[in-house]
Formats: structure tokens, sequence, C-alpha cells
DNA sequence: TCTCTGATATCATCTATAAGACTCCGATCA
DNA sequence: TGATCGGAGTCTTATAGATGATATCAGAGA
């Protein structure tokens, strides 16, 4: 059927977009949407018009409006309600959600970071180590408490354990210093499948925060974790404590224009 | 052109989907990938095929499959390298991000919420204040502290200081002790354009850990918060203090079937 | 041996079309 | 007056195809 093809061709090459100034039509689009929320112009609670009016509007394929607006909706500002709308969602606390942006960037950074290890050893697993890592109380692991630096300055305190299976490939990567920072930037850990983060609020004990140099009283950041291997079995398990100036724990929700 | 139009027709109810048994097709395809990279059948740094050779192997739609890769793309999964391929991301750190949910949670069970005003009257803005709000300092705010409990017990005490501005319906509206709790849910808060968030861990004083019924010595997260209205100034800013086991903030990364 | 260049594979974006599914509202009927 | 039904509006999902942009790699030329 070559007549449909030319048809297409024709009406592709009509409205062929150049060197497009700002991006992608969706993506200019969704700003364009945003920044009429921003405003005002849209809102919370108020209905946008619907997509077939947007893409008419616009000159747009419904498909392309649908991208734009979907987007928004993944970023918490629109809302729809199949059979009746798109609507402008007012802020959402519930979908404040904070990141690790700061401890890590710093990790990033690997000719400023060195590692000491304090400590490291085999032992028999204490109640909770055991717990964390599933296996029977007394068994062995590998302990390690580490202090990571940035720029000659402890920010970091690492406690790990380890489950002890000579025949694991994690047992040799995590005992090299390099593996911790492996470990943030994602690179090198093929046997890790998914890992589980709990941050808690702490108060250091008078050793920690001597090894922090932080102030004696000082609280700070517990971020707890578990990782698991692809047999879905927790192969390590511990702690991260970090001075409140190290980690910033912030968010942002609503409408900013940036 | 009906010839055209009468040929989709018959394509489309060729292979119209009937009540698809496991959701949208796209869903389920994504399923399916990521099952097969929690396998371990599709490995960390491991090139997945073309979309178009998953289109033709699945017998989808391109665009079918793109919705599912994409959709995995943002879960971090998978990384598209323009012009190379879609590879399997291993268990990033950087992604790792917290929600408030068990806070909120029980922020939305509102029968068993009741809040109690400490404090509330119009002082001075000292210089904290002042600087949040952006206004000079010893200009009136109104100034507020809050006991929130849940099921008889208290768990959350917050600080806020409120620009005075008899202009603004906020004034009004956050004196009343159910616009706290309306502030988390999202709903009737038509004024508020945006907030900013920023979690601490905080040492209780004896006062704070006195209403919160905590140990002296207990520590706590500090949730500052700063709301701004739809003219970009902040109409509100204080915080949440919270005991640990008030909060959880945790998170998953990696692969997790459930 | 090194560098540049072009082909190719692949992703990225957009267009066009169509029918199912859901919700709301109003009209109809008892 | 109240309940029910149907249609309009809307989102949802899907199909097929075209074209632009870019990374990779092999091969030509210096």
């Amino acid at each position: 059927m070559p007549a449909k093809t030319e048809n297409k061709n024709a009406a592709a090459s009509g409205r062929r977009r150049e060197a497009s100034p700002e991006g992608p039509a969706y993506a200019r689009l969704a700003g364009r949407i945003k920044q009429m929320i921003s405003s005002g112009e849209y809102q919370p609670g108020a209905k946008i018009p619907s997509e077939a009016a947007i893409s008419k509007e616009y000159g747009l394929s419904p498909m392309t409006v649908r991208q734009a607006v979907g987007q928004l909706v993944d970023q918490g500002l629109l809302r729809r309600v199949h059979g009746s709308g798109t609507y402008v969602c007012g802020p959402d606390w519930t979908r404040a959600s904070f990141s690790l942006e700061g401890l890590l960037e710093l990790l990033h950074d690997k000719n400023g970071i060195s590692i000491k290890i304090l400590r490291a050893g085999i032992v028999k697993a204490k109640a909770r180590a055991a717990a964390a890592l599933e296996i029977r109380e007394g068994s062995p692991i590998i302990s390690l408490m580490r202090l990571v630096y940035h720029e000659g300055r402890p920010f970091l305190l690492n406690k790990a354990s380890l489950r002890f299976d000579p025949r694991s490939p994690i047992v040799e990567s995590e005992l090299e210093v390099s593996s911790l920072s492996g470990l943030f930037t994602g690179k090198g850990n093929s046997f890790i499948k998914k890992a589980l983060l709990l941050v808690e609020p702490c108060l250091l004990s008078p050793e920690e925060a001597g090894f922090l140099e932080g102030d004696r009283e000082s609280a700070a950041f517990k971020i707890n974790y578990t990782f698991y291997g692809y047999s879905d079995s927790p192969v390590g398990s511990g702690w991260f404590l970090a001075l409140r100036k190290a980690v910033t724990l912030s968010t942002r929700i609503g409408v900013w224009d940036d």
C-alpha cells in the first residue's frame, strides 16, 4: 500500500521538528503545563483540559500529550481520574521522599576517599547479627569496623557483619577496601541483588564520637543496612554512622519552578 | 481514504485484547523482564535484547515494549544507552529514597488523632524564624507549640511559626486543630504551593522528652519544614519532633519480587 | 600503526488511528 | 419523587510506521 506510506511521509515531513529548541515536544508541553500550575492559572483541585483538547490546541498528537501529562502525574502534580478528567494536586506530604545525595556525592569522589580498617576478624555471631544474616547464633561471621575519610577527615563509621562462606565471592571482594565505595557507586557488585536500608537517629557513644571527631553529646544518623545475594538470603548486614553535617536528608514537595 | 481505515480496523479487531488476565500488556511484559533480572537470567551489566527484538519475540507493538522498558528504567533496574542498547543495572544506592510513610499513616487515621495546643500567641520574630520566613527580625509572627496524639499517646511535638498577615487565609486555617492533619493529607491547602523538608537527628531536651514520654537521653528525628504560598514567599516554618519508634525511614533498593 | 570516516544498529521521538473502560449527568420511566 | 438507563466525555491501552540522533565498529587512508 504505497499510497498510505507516501501520505505518512508527507505528513511527517510537513511538520518535521528541526533541532527542537527546547528539547522534545512532550517535555516542552509538560513544562508549559507546570508553569500554568505554578502561576496559579490551574489551581489545586481544578480540572485541566482533556488530553484531546490539549492535543488540538497545541497541534500535538494525543500520545505526545499523554506522555507530557503522564510525566506530571508521576511527579505528583496531576491526578488522573479515569472517565472523569485530569486534576491538579496540591502539595502532598505523603510523596515526600528523601535521598542520601549529600553522603553519596562524597563517596563518588574516589580520589578524596580513604578507608581505615579499625577491626577485622572472624567472630561468633551474636543474636542481632545472627538474626540479620539468618544464621544460627554462634556461627562464625566476618566482622569489620571501618572508618571512611574524605579529604583526610573522618565522616563515616561503618560496622559490617558478613556471612562466612568460603564459596561465596563476596568475602574476598568485601574485604578489599575499595569495595565499600564500590557498593555505593553501584559498580562491581554483581552478586548483590537487593538491599534494605533503615535510617535512625542515634546518640554517639564517646568512642564513636571520638572516631568521627564530633562533640561528645552529638546526635547522628545511623543507617542500618542488610544486603541480599541472588539466592535471596542475606550476605551482609551492618550500619553506617554519620554526623548530621555529613548527611543531608532533605526534599521538596509541590511545584518548584527552579 | 476508507481503505486505510478498514484495514486498521480489521487489524485491531484481529488481535483485540479480551479482559487481559493479568492487567495491561506493558505491565505484564515489565513483570516478565523484572522476573528475568531477579532470577539472574539477565545479570547486572548484561545487555538485554533490543526493543525491536522483544517486540518481535512477544508479538507486541514497539510502543508497548517501549512502555514496559521505560517503566523498569524509571525504577532504576535498567539503563538505556543511546545507540548502544539497554543494560541491566546493579543495585544503586544513589537511588535510595526514604519516605515518611509510617508517620503519615498515623496522621491519616483522623479518628485516632488529637491535637493539644501547648502555646499560642503573637510574638516578635527571633533571628531564626525571621530568616526562615524572610521577614525582618522583630516583626510580629504567630508562634504555636502543639502536641499530636495518636490513640491517646503523644508522638509528635510541633513548633510552628507563621507570618502574621491578616489578609492571608492561612492564619485562620492554621489555627484550627484540624489543619495540621489536613496539611499531611494534602487536602484543603490550596494556598500552599510548595514546601521544603529537612530531617535531622537530634537530642531531646528534658522538656521535649517529657512531652513525648521518651527517655531523657533519647535520640529523635527533627523534621524541619518551610512552606510557601503562591507568591513564592514563605508563609510558615517550624519543625516536628518524633521519637525513633514513631517514624520509619526505610527503603529497599535493587530487585524485590514481592 | 594511527586516525578519520562511514555504515549500521539501536535508541528516542513523534504521528496517526481505534476501540475498550470508566464516570458523570441527564433523560426517561415507574 | 425516586430509580434506572443510556449517552457523552474522558482516560486507557493498543496497533503500526516514520524519522532523527547517537554510539559502536570496521575499514580506508595517511
